[in-house]
DNA sequence: CTCCGATTCGAGATCGGGTATCATTCGGAG
DNA sequence: CTCCGAATGATACCCGATCTCGAATCGGAG
């Protein structure tokens, strides 16, 4: 068994079938680079002649996304995309254009948001933070659209 | 005319046409206390045996979210909620079990996005930040779910 | 290795938010 | 009051996402 990615040992670790429709889906994010839409895998996955099943493909997006190897993003649009990424608390920043993107550390949210708790008096027991913008190479090619 | 409202003189101080089916969207979401969802509404809409169209609610609320009177936020669920705010820059306090939300201002978040634009490489443009939890009323009421 | 039950799969139906179309109506400037 | 472009609403449509259910698969026990 050659090259257990990072997303195959996450859902070994996590007690979950490591089944080959989801190595697939699992190749198929590794293949891309930034966020991706769900649509995006489904129009992988027949070009490439997979046959894995479209309700497939959204079961794994949402196993991933449970045990933390996956991130959903709520983009401008409204609409939305997923990226890989770590289990730690972190948000991210993702190219609009390329959709590259970076994470980042906590950076002092998690006491801005202590600091809310306390001014506003809510509980606050989640918060979601993302940045858009364009990554350094795509700041180079074009006119600044 | 009594009572024009905050919603309606938006929507006329942005030069569009005040119609009797966005004064009752108005009226719609004046009665509604925090976020809603589109759905919300047009299930409203029919209860009251309005003859508001559905699709006349979607403009309704894109309209407003254009002017700024209205923002989207996007539950942790994935759901799209609207939140009826003010146009200057800030941020969302939503009650997960009630709706209700409060308004915060930037609280040096501008300048953290300068900060991690200058670490990432990224030209940052546009950052959300939301804030989930109970608010004080829904604090008291029950066990913290 | 073989077997078996629980899990997962795949195909298709279905649901639901949101949009497009288009004939009709309406707001509001003049 | 008139008039015209903007707005409406009924309907069809689109598409992301979920549900259903019989079949295939996984992986641990033996
Ligand atoms: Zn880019
Ligand atoms: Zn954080
Ligand atoms: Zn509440
Ligand atoms: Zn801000």
């Amino acid at each position: 068994m050659p090259d257990p990615t990072l997303l195959e040992m996450a859902i070994e670790s996590a007690g979950r079938r490591l089944t080959r429709p989801r190595r697939a889906v699992a190749a198929l994010i590794d293949a891309r680079d930034g966020a991706f839409s769900a649509a995006d895998l489904v129009a992988d996955a027949r070009g490439q002649r997979l046959g894995i099943g479209r309700a497939t493909i959204f079961r794994a997006i949402e196993l991933l996304a449970e045990i933390g190897a996956l991130e959903r993003i709520d983009l401008p649009t409204g609409d939305h995309a997923y990226v890989p990424c770590g289990p730690a608390h972190h948000h991210h920043v993702v190219c609009r254009r390329c959709s590259r993107s970076v994470e980042i550390g906590d950076l002092g949210l998690a006491a801005l948001a202590r600091d809310i708790a306390r001014k506003t008096g809510y509980r606050i027991d989640e918060h979601r933070l993302e940045l858009f913008g364009l990554c350094p190479d795509c700041r180079r090619v074009g006119a600044p659209a």
